[in-house]
RNA sequence: GUGGGCGUAGCUCAGUGGUUAGAGCACUGGACUGUGGCUCCAGGGGUCGGGGGUUCGAAUCCCCUCGCCCACCCCA
């Protein structure tokens, strides 16, 4: 036992009846994302490492100590996606998607990995489903993506989540801010904690965001960055906050939120919930503007939107009642004669869209073949025997009450799909 | 990277120095030979996470190690 074989750590198997909840938050947003207009883009797990560290940000956590990086045979350094956001813009710049339509609205799917600690909620492979909105400088994209967030987290039964936003300026206004920032807390440099100590030379605005009390109560009177933000972004944030008013979703700005990547500008937000089963976490999706980053990658400036959920998270807090599942029809044939007619009368079924699924095993007893069909959780037993065949016709027996009755071969379909006994 | 909790059957766990390590659930079969769930009976299944030590004797005590979970950090 203890020599076999294990996944590695944060890399877990989702088995079934569990993947059925990740494929459900999937489905779902999918089938909303193209009611809004976006397009499946699909995109490789592995990206040159110089992708991620050149637009996440040197200096980010993600970068310094998160990434799954190694070399190929050929020496070329790679790296499994941290997020999703970059491989879409370098895809977006390398088919020249800017000369064939003003703006694109696309999606993606699937694992995204960090060399973190797992923890409830936090894992090393992890799945998103993100949409990103290029070419359209918003606000009102920004808001109608956060109301189609809203929609989907509606749609799978997630209660209670609130939208947080802020604005983090542009490179022109976020630099003076940024300097203000660093100087105020030099002043209490020694009063802070640790974490906070450490984060100002990387990211002061992170010590806005500390959880300890003392840094909170010290840093009450820092610098606002709407003081600091210019009037193009100051206009901006006014506009999303009007029309996240007419799209009627419920926001909260929070002037202390940050992002942990550096290619975003103006508009950041976080969809929060607040509940225990989400252990230490509470942010589910988060996204926000990245004006910058087609430009810096080498295409031309454009700006854009988008935002990631984070489907474990998500799978947390979903209403299970509202998974809907088809009722399994199991099919078990007694004898030869019946057995090689069962083959042709499941797939007829299947065909017919039905989930339908037959006793295999030769030769087993009806009682442990019904056994199965209960243990599988079929909502109807046929049963094909020897008196059944003769008159040509089929058993149904209805496995939540224990009714039963005889409908003819050639018309059992039919009638079962239009009601179910 | 740091801290805490936990590793005994497929799962949930009992057993804290003394025969051959147990229970419930699950699995297979039977009672009930064409009828599941409830009941009863039987059966299969364990390097007690791994290694070392103490002891006449270790699942139990000591040391080391690995793994899982939770939290910090950070984030989806």
């Amino acid at each position: 036992m203890s020599n076999r074989i294990t996944a590695i750590r944060g890399f877990n198997d989702i088995l079934p009846p569990e993947s059925r909840v990740l494929s459900h938050i999937e489905y779902t947003a999918i089938e909303v994302f193209t009611s809004y207009g976006f397009s499946e883009m699909r995109l490789p797990v592995v990206e040159k490492t110089e992708l991620f560290s050149r637009t996440l940000g040197e200096t980010t956590d993600i970068v310094e100590k998160q990434m799954y990086t190694f070399s190929d045979l050929s020496g070329t350094p790679l790296t499994l996606r941290p997020e999703g956001t970059a491989g879409v813009v370098r895809a977006y710049i390398e088919h020249a998607l800017y000369t064939k339509a003003p703006i694109h609205r696309l999606f993606y799917r699937g694992p995204m990995f960090r060399y973190e600690r797992p923890q409830k909620g936090r894992y090393r492979q992890f799945y998103q489903v993100g949409v990103e909105v290029l070419g359209d400088e918003g606000p009102f994209v920004d808001a109608e993506l956060m109301e189609m967030l809203s929609v989907i987290l509606e749609r799978v039964g997630v209660k209670g989540a609130v939208f947080e936003i802020n604005s983090l300026g542009c490179p022109g206004c976020r630099q003076p801010f940024r300097q203000r920032l660093g100087g105020f807390l030099e002043e209490l440099k020694e009063r802070l904690c640790g974490d906070c100590t450490r984060r100002m030379e990387r990211n002061p605005l992170r010590a806005l965001d500390c959880k300890n009390p003392t840094c909170r109560e010290l840093t009450t009177n820092a610098p606002d960055i709407y003081d600091y933000i210019c009037e193009g972004c100051s206009a901006h944030f006014d506009g999303l906050r009007a029309a996240l008013d007419g799209f009627g979703v419920p926001h909260r700005v929070n002037h202390r939120m940050v992002r942990g990547l550096d290619y975003y500008t103006r508009t950041a937000f976080e969809a929060v919930v607040d509940s225990p089963r989400l252990g230490a976490q509470n942010t589910i999706a988060a996204g926000g503007r990245y004006d910058g980053l087609v430009k810096e990658l080498g295409g031309p400036q454009t700006p854009c939107f988008g935002f990631a959920i984070g489907m474990e998270r998500v799978a947390l807090l979903v209403d299970r009642s509202l998974i809907g599942e088809e009722p399994l029809f199991y099919l078990i044939p007694l004898g030869t004669e019946p057995q090689q007619r069962a083959a042709g009368l499941a797939s007829a079924m299947r065909m017919a869209g039905m989930r339908c699924m037959m006793e295999t095993k030769r030769g087993a007893s009806l009682k442990s073949a019904m056994k199965r069909a209960d243990r599988l959780g079929a909502a109807y037993v046929l049963l094909l025997g020897e008196d059944e065949m003769k008159e040509r016709s089929l058993t149904v027996r209805n496995m939540t009450d224990g009714t039963q009755r005889r409908l003819p071969l050639d018309t059992f379909i039919e009638e079962l799909r239009q009601g179910l006994p």
